[in-house]
RNA sequence: GGGCCCGUAGCCUAGUGGAUAGGGCAUCUGCCUUCUAAGCAGAGGGUCGCCGGUUCGAAUCCGGCCGGGCCCGCCA
């Protein structure tokens, strides 16, 4: 491929007898803000410090004194910048035959091969079902692991079900009591919902009966002393519950390579307890309970086990952690968990620092802004939540009906599959879209559309390329000059089209999604632009025809490419 | 009280030192006998929270303030 970039910088390099370097005059080089102004900008505020002399006319003289290289055509100072024009056809030549040429690996990079990475989201309490604000953690997760695969890493997508403490003995504590024996089967019930029921039953009953408080702490003061009667209703409900996250999961579209379980951890810290005791990393306070002084690194201190030996849930991190690392021989581990833990993982990091783990500094946090409704902030205990499963099918529900809108014929299997592929791309792409750090107030009336920036946006773009494709049959792209996509829509589109791998490298680099879908809806816009500006199929002569179909499945090609890493799918009719 | 995050048109949002602040929703005007109107073309709508500073240049950097969120448990 040209790199046009590399062509500027040379030629300016050497007009500017070496006084800046290729290198620093490429990451200097800029895009101009409107297509009729270039297609790339050398700002010269950087040579008028250097020159003493104003940058428009560094500007106008480097403009005499520049010999332009072949591929580009034009070039024209304009105030404080140099403008460069590329040469349209070489443009459209090596974007088009480099992504048809590329396939499904248009956009993918190298430079994180041999590197080992673990990516920790979702991570559900066993006490309730899913949640919408656990659909935003693990769509990140699950497109951030997508990206880090994109450019050579080997991942491992991991979820650690907290599946031990307090919540749980509430909800068994609650089923205990009220449950009469009843089962999911026996209420026909989705069996997370049904755990998550007496969890909601357990906080409204404790308001009349404070005491079944202290009786939830007793259940888990047996279900650690490993109480035979207490385990088994434990597996039982948990059980339940797992079976119920390991549907809405699958109907999400997400898979894991890894479960761990609290339950499994918790009580495998005594090794790491012990040399931090030993370091003095942690210290018995006065009631007995082992505490990491931090105060001195500007935190507070954390208490790493209780006074009574029983575990904290950062008991549970600081065993599996040490275990991520040396199993998988992880190079990096990053935990996919909302804003609210942010102080949580400064002290959990800075405990693995101090413990001396020379993997202490491979810990990232991927800190995410919460969803909350109109209302406020989500609350399980009171019932007072979106949850997932619902929002999941009130979405495909929609996509149904706008599907018979367009096709009162369609076929029910195929609705079926329409209908999933559109309402999880609405709802992916609406948690995607949006910088990571953000809060996202969700009002589930209005916050999905299927119109404007959205999912489906993208994918009728796709599937509208795929339909010219389907029509225009079988097609050998030869190599074309491509000389007659020099307008500015397919210069346009183009352009995006060339930029996309940029994109995936730069939400790699600032571990944000949201750079990818920002890139794809550019391109469908431009793609939709084009389309309703120029027959492809009906094109005045048979090379202009070929030419444009090229163009269109180089479009296709990389929207495909593009969802595939937010894992929204790429559908071929709409 | 302290710490972290956020503040860009009625609503949502991109943009972390450079050209006229870029989109979407909603509103208004056009466009389906022409490859899918989940679309396209166009219009109106902005003290980039406020004040000060740094800079040739600030939505972007620094300081202060205001507003919102989260956190500061031997909860998770």
């Amino acid at each position: 491929m040209a790199d046009f970039k590399e062509l500027i910088a040379g030629a300016l390099e050497q007009a500017l007898d070496g006084k800046l370097k290729k290198e620093e005059i490429s990451t200097l080089l800029e895009v101009p803000p409107t297509p009729g102004m270039g297609d790339y900008a050398f700002p010269c505020f950087k040579l008028a410090g250097m020159f003493k002399k104003k940058p428009n006319k560094i500007a106008f003289e480097l403009a005499e004194k520049i010999f332009l290289p072949d591929g580009i055509e034009g070039m024209n100072p304009n105030g404080p910048y140099l403008n460069f024009f590329a040469a349209k056809d070489l443009v459209a030549q090596d974007t088009i035959n480099e992504i048809i040429k590329q396939g499904d690996k248009f956009g993918k990079h190298e430079f994180g091969k041999g590197q080992k990475i673990m990516v920790e989201y979702s991570g559900p309490n066993s006490n309730k079902p899913l949640h919408l604000g656990h659909l935003r953690n693990t769509i990140i997760g699950m497109a951030t692991a997508n990206i880090f695969a994109a450019v050579g890493m080997k991942v491992t997508k991991a979820n650690i079900v907290n599946d031990r403490g307090i919540h749980i003995c509430k909800s068994m504590l609650a089923y205990k009591l009220f449950g009469n024996g009843a089962t999911p089967e026996s209420t026909k019930e989705k069996p997370d919902h049904f755990v998550g029921d007496y969890y909601i039953m357990f906080n409204q009953m404790v308001k009349e009966k404070p005491e079944l408080e202290k009786q939830a702490y007793e259940m888990l003061q047996q279900w650690e002393k490993g109480d035979k009667e207490t385990k088994k209703l434990w597996k039982q409900m948990t059980g339940w519950a797992i079976k119920g996250f390991k549907e809405t999961y699958k109907e999400f579209g997400s898979k894991f390579d890894e479960w761990f379980f609290e339950s499994e951890y918790y009580n495998k810290a005594k090794t790491v307890l012990k040399i931090g005791e030993e370091k003095g990393v942690f210290k018995k306070n006065k009631d007995g309970a082992l505490v990491a002084e931090l105060e001195s690194y500007g935190l507070p201190d954390k208490t790493v086990l209780r006074a009574d030996g029983t575990s904290i849930y950062i008991t549970n991190d600081l065993a599996l952690t040490e275990y991520k690392f040396k199993h998988f021989k992880l190079n990096e581990s990053i935990w996919v968990v909302g804003n609210e833990q942010d102080l949580y993982f400064r002290q959990l990091f800075k405990i693995f620092h101090l413990l001396g783990f020379k993997w202490a500094k491979n810990c990232r946090h991927l800190s995410h802004g919460m969803v909350t409704l109109p209302e406020g902030k989500l609350k399980s205990r009171e019932g007072k939540v979106v949850d997932a499963d619902d929002i999941i099918k009130e979405l495909e529900d929609l996509a149904t009906e706008e599907i018979k809108k367009r096709d009162s014929k369609i076929d029910t299997k195929e609705l079926k599959v329409r209908s999933r592929a559109i309402g999880l791309a609405a709802i992916k792409f609406h948690m995607l879209k949006v910088a990571v750090q953000k809060d996202i107030m969700f009002n589930p009336k209005e916050s999905i559309s299927f119109e404007g920036e959205t999912g489906p946006y993208i994918q009728y773009a796709h599937a509208r390329a795929k339909s010219i494709l389907a029509k225009a049959g079988k097609v050998k792209i030869k190599k074309f000059g491509f000389e007659r996509l020099i307008g500015p829509e397919e210069q346009k589109l183009l352009k995006l089209l060339a930029n996309y791998p940029d994109a995936v490298k730069k939400s790699l680099e600032q571990l944000s999604p949201h750079i990818i879908c920002q890139s794809l809806i550019e391109i469908a816009e431009a793609f939709n632009t084009f389309y309703h500006k120029h027959k492809v199929l009906k094109a005045g002569t048979e090379e202009i025809k070929m030419e444009r179909i090229a163009l269109v499945q180089a479009t296709a090609q990389v929207l495909k490419n593009g969802l595939k890493l937010l894992d929204i799918e790429a559908i071929e009719k709409m």
